[in-house]
DNA sequence: TTTT
DNA sequence: TTTT
């Protein structure tokens, strides 16, 4: 029967993207973003509590990544579980999950940039020319093309 | 900042919930839920994916989903994907996913059950005495006890 | 700058689809999906607060509502809020919200069917004919043919 | 049977919070947030669409965006949708939608804001002191102190 | 008007 | 009425 998996994520990246551009015009850009929660304990101290994803986008929504984002931006990703399953050489049964991300939208991002230097660093400063301009990218069939 | 790490699976339980009660009066209970998607490939096929998630309810809900959830149900499940990490004992950097169900609530489960014989097995047969009447659990604060 | 409307609803629906046929092959349907919350109120009373929805469907996706769906029939859905603004006879300004549905599952309906007979009548007794072999429907291009 | 009701909008405030104290210390604030999706339409024109969503929250939540959120905020907002049915002078059955806010955070607000003055307008300029270190609230039971 |  |  047909079921639901389905991810939101509200976040921002712990590194610059990771793309490689495969045989066949195919492209894959992995992405790692922090979710953190904070709440108070029972003490009434104030916890933060991080969790780290892995995210992999294809194709259209790869090169929009590997164009436009940065360390440090927050994004809206919403995607899939993906889990790769195999065995490592000691012959244990391994698994690695994956968030495939189904669309994204870039958060935030007050472009004014006044005077705001493109610094040789790639951490995002907040000031990139309009990176918010970046629509949502939905994947099925319209995720081939820029949307710009 | 604050984020949003949020997961939303509709699917059915591949086996009975793993229930542990530990001390303190803490009980654990581990799920393991399918979610299955199909669609056509390129060649028209009909295609199905299934993923398997690892579920982990504390407290109230693992009490109920102790009482309640049987093999074969199909569940709405919201939560939050949870990462443990350690080393093995090669010294491999290790990591496994879970997911922390926030709420959830049985689909489906039309009791009437003409003729349904309560089986020797534990089997999910539709027909189990109104499960369907278990309300969605929130975690925060009323989760501890049981909803009617 | 790209925003995110996404409404997620389990439920049951309160009457069979409502479809109109319309010129140039564009076919619409409109249900009416119940969803039920319940809760104790301060006094340890079971309360139960429903919540009506208007879903709105359209070619692939409203076909498959007139062929499947069925009053009583409960539902996942995914959707956007959709309002619709005029001024009525008065002069006053007149607002409706609609749910666009982008995909959905039917839910339980168990086949089986021992001994159900096919009433008269079209409300759904969870025993029509595989109604849970429909897969999500995903609106983007896909929706136009039936999914099998 | 239980049900689900959730709504997920990323979008912003079209104006201030407004805000009514009542007695026995309940408070209520009501924001405007516009989501906006663009796409490309079949003549490959960039067209937009904005929506109009009615937030409605109550007590500590309310308290919070009385003090923090500004007209043109960007907002993740999750909720349910609740409607309201009168009759009108003139004896229609009028309905009303609004989403009940059950948990919000503030996005983007890159507070640096080297050389922003604090105008005396009201409206966000992305400059005040750390709205982003306001956490998701959520609503039952934690909802009625301030988080911080 | 659904469902429990 | 927001945002880009």
């Amino acid at each position: 029967m047909a079921g639901v998996n389905k991810v939101i994520l509200v976040g921002n990246l712990g590194a610059d993207p990771e793309v490689k551009h495969l045989e066949g015009d195919k492209v894959v850009a992995n992405l790692r973003l922090a979710t953190t929660e904070a709440y108070k304990d029972r003490n009434g101290n104030r916890v933060e509590n991080t969790e780290w994803h892995d995210l992999e986008l294809w194709d259209g929504q790869a090169k929009i990544a590997e164009q436009y984002l940065k360390k440090g931006m927050q994004l809206y990703v919403e995607g899939k579980i993906k889990s790769d399953s195999w065995q490592d050489e000691q012959g244990n049964n391994r698994k690695r999950v994956k968030i495939r991300v189904i669309n994204f939208t870039m958060l935030g991002g007050r472009p004014e940039g006044a005077g705001s230097p493109s610094q040789g660093t790639s951490a995002y400063s907040g000031n990139s020319p309009k990176p918010a301009a970046v629509p949502v990218m939905d994947s099925p069939g319209e995720e081939d093309d820029l949307p710009f």
